[in-house]
RNA sequence: CGGGGUGUAGCGUAGCCCGGUUAUCGCGCCUGCUUUGGGAGCAGGAGGUCGCAAGUUCGAAUCUUGCCACCCCGACCA
C-alpha cells in the first residue's frame, strides 16, 4: 500500500520523476521542454482517447482536423486570447535553410527566406477554427457545429514536468458553435460533466466541478468551468476545462448567422479540452512506492501471466495450461498476455509489472500444475490468492471491477480526509502550510483578496464548486461578507 | 530574465582544493558455467574527444580565460 505521501512533500517531485522513468512511461527529450512518450505511456493515452472519443460521439460530436500553424493576423484577432497566450508562443519566421559557407557541413537559416507574415505554432486552436467556421455558417440551419480535434499544441513554458507541463503536449479540443446563449451554456456544462464522468469512472479520480474565478479564467472566455482533483501530495490539479466563450470569437472573426426571423446575430461558442496531463493526474492519484497503479479501465495491459519454469518442457506444459485461461479471459474483453520471455527471471518480471501498474498478475509454475492452482496477485492492495485453475478466468474478470472500484473509493476517502473548512485567516494559513489538501473557505469575490491570499500562502482558488451551498459568511482574508465557500488549494 | 549549481563510458559517480605513470567505483552491456515461486551468483570481457576552445606548464580531468549545454529556485502556466 502507498504511504501517505502528503507528509513528504520535499522529495515528492523526485518520487514522481523516478516513477515515470521506472514505469517506462516517458522521458525528457533532447528538444527543450518536450517529452518522449514511450509505448506504455502512450498505451494509457490511447485508452483515454478511445473512452473519451466514444463519450464525445455519444453526445453528438464529430472529429475534424485543423492546421498546426496559425497566421499571426488571425491569432491576434481575439485580443484577450492573443494577449493571454502571447508570452508562450513559438513562432515560425523562415521557410528554408542553406549550407553555411563558413562552416562546411553546417546549415544556417537562409535570411532571404523570411516569411512575410509570421506563423504561430498553435497554443490552442480557437483562432484558426473560428476563422474557418466563418465560411461554414450563414444560417441557423448550419448550427450547431459540434467538432472535436485530437492534436498537439505548443506552449513555451518556462519550466516543465513530464506529463504535467511540457512545451508540446497532446490533447483534444472541442470547438462548438451555437445559435443561442442557452444552448452554448448547456454545451459548456455538458462537456464538463463528460470530463467529470471520465475522471471518476475511468481514471478512478474523484473531481470537484465548479466555475473558475475571473483571474483564472481562460483568455477570451466569458466563463471557465473546471474539474479539480486532489493529488497524494496534497496539491490540486486542474484536470479539465470547459469554456463558455460567449460571442467573443464570433465577433473577432465576424461569424454571423441569420435566425428564423431573418435577423442577423453573432454565433455563440464553447471550447473544452483535456490533455496528456491526465496521465500525470493518474500517476499522482494512485501510485505507491512500488510504482504505478493503473485503474483496469485504462491499463494498456490488464493482466499478465508469469510462468515459472525450468527448461523448455516445463514452459510448454505451462503454455498448454495457460492457454484456456487466456482464451476465457479475452472472451470477457479483458486483455492478458503470457510473458514467456526466458531472458528475464520471474522475480524480475514481478517487479517490472508492478512498476508498470498492471492491475492483475498471475503466476503459474510446476507446483501449481501439480496442485491444480494458480496464484493471482492484485496490484492495488498487493494481496495474493491461490485459486483453483478452473476458477482463474472468472476471478480475474471479477477483479477488474473490484480494483476499479477500490481505487476510486481509496482516492475519494483520501480527498475527504484532506478537505478542510477554514473560518478565519489563522486557521486557513495553518491548514495550507501544515496539512495541505483542499480548503473550503469564504471569499469576498474580489481579485484583491484573491491575489493577497495567493501572495501570502501560495494557495489559489481552484474553483467555486457548483455544489457549494449558499451560506452567510465572512471572507477569511478581508472579513467582508461572502455568500458561499470556494475551493482553495496549492496547485500544480 | 534575475539568483544558485553541474558538465568525467549508455546511466549514476570518485578524482579537482594541493597538476605527475595505464582516470575510480557501482548499475547496465557482451561471453561462459551454475541458476529460475520476489529485480540471481561466480569468472572473464568490451566501452572514455574528462562539455568545447584557447592559455599557463616539461606535464592539465585538475590552474586561468572565453564560449556552450543542462539542472535547481523565482516570475509564467492545460
Amino acid at each position: 500500500m502507498g504511504k501517505n505521501l502528503i507528509s513528504r512533500e520535499e522529495d515528492y517531485s523526485k518520487w514522481y520523476n523516478e516513477l515515470v522513468e521506472k514505469a517506462d512511461l516517458a522521458q525528457h527529450s533532447d528538444v527543450r521542454g518536450c517529452m518522449v512518450i514511450k509505448p506504455h505511456g502512450y498505451g494509457i493515452w490511447e485508452k483515454m482517447q478511445s473512452a473519451l472519443d466514444k463519450m464525445f460521439k455519444d453526445t453528438g460530436h464529430q472529429n475534424a482536423y485543423f492546421p498546426l500553424l496559425v497566421p499571426k493576423s488571425l491569432f491576434e484577432a481575439e485580443e484577450k486570447n492573443a494577449e493571454g497566450f502571447a508570452k508562450e508562443c513559438a513562432v515560425v519566421t523562415h521557410y528554408r535553410l542553406k549550407t553555411d559557407e563558413e562552416n562546411p557541413g553546417k546549415l544556417i537559416v537562409d535570411p532571404k527566406a523570411s516569411l512575410e507574415e509570421e506563423l504561430i505554432i498553435r497554443p490552442t486552436s480557437e483562432a484558426i477554427i473560428w476563422n474557418t467556421y466563418k465560411g461554414w455558417i450563414q444560417s441557423y440551419r448550419d448550427l450547431p457545429i459540434l467538432i472535436n480535434q485530437w492534436a498537439n499544441v505548443m506552449r513555451w513554458e518556462m519550466r516543465t514536468r513530464l506529463f504535467l507541463r511540457t512545451a508540446e503536449f497532446l490533447w483534444q479540443e472541442g470547438h462548438t458553435a451555437h445559435a443561442s446563449k442557452e444552448e452554448a451554456l448547456k454545451e459548456t456544462r455538458q462537456m464538463l460533466d463528460v470530463y467529470a464522468d471520465f475522471a471518476e469512472n475511468f481514471m478512478a479520480v474523484p473531481v470537484v466541478k465548479g466555475v473558475k474565478s475571473e483571474s483564472e479564467r481562460f483568455a477570451g472566455a466569458e466563463d471557465t468551468y473546471s474539474i479539480e482533483a486532489l493529488m497524494q501530495d496534497g496539491k490540486a490539479l486542474q484536470a479539465g476545462t470547459s469554456h463558455f466563450l460567449g460571442q467573443n470569437f464570433a465577433e473577432a472573426f465576424d461569424v454571423k448567422f441569420t435566425d428564423k426571423e431573418g435577423k442577423q446575430d453573432l454565433v455563440w461558442a464553447t471550447s473544452w479540452g483535456v490533455s496528456t496531463r491526465l496521465i500525470g493526474a493518474l500517476i499522482m492519484s494512485h501510485s505507491d512506492d512500488d510504482g504505478l497503479v493503473l485503474p483496469p479501465k485504462l491499463a494498456p495491459l490488464q493482466a499478465v501471466i508469469v510462468p515459472i519454469f525450468k527448461g523448455e518442457d516445463e514452459l510448454k506444459l505451462i503454455q498448454e495450461k495457460a492457454q484456456p485461461i487466456i482464451d476465457a479471459i479475452k472472451a470477457e474483453g479483458v486483455s492478458i498476455k503470457l510473458d514467456d520471455n526466458d531472458t528475464k527471471k520471474p522475480g524480475w518480471k514481478f517487479a517490472e509489472y508492478e512498476m508498470k501498474g498492471i492491475p492483475v498478475r498471475l503466476a503459474l509454475g510446476r507446483r501449481d500444475i501439480e496442485n491444480g492452482t494458480i496464484e493471482i496477485a492484485r496490484r492495488d492492495t498487493k494481496e495474493k490468492e491461490l485459486v483453483p485453475i478452473e476458477k482463474a478466468a472468472e476471478r480475474v474478470v471479477a477483479l477488474m471491477d473490484e480494483i476499479q472500484a477500490n481505487l476510486f473509493d481509496k482516492a475519494l476517502k483520501f480527498r475527504e480526509t484532506n478537505t478542510h473548512r477554514a473560518d478565519n485567516w489563522e486557521e486557513f494559513k495553518d491548514i495550507i502550510e501544515n496539512k495541505g489538501g483542499f480548503v473550503l473557505a469564504h471569499w469576498d469575490g474580489t481579485e484583491e483578496s484573491e491575489n493577497a491570499i495567493k501572495e501570502e500562502t501560495k494557495a489559489t482558488i481552484r474553483n467555486i464548486p457548483f455544489d457549494s451551498p449558499l451560506e452567510e459568511g465572512k471572507c477569511i482574508f478581508s472579513g467582508n461578507p461572502s455568500k458561499q465557500r470556494v475551493l482553495f488549494a496549492k496547485a500544480y
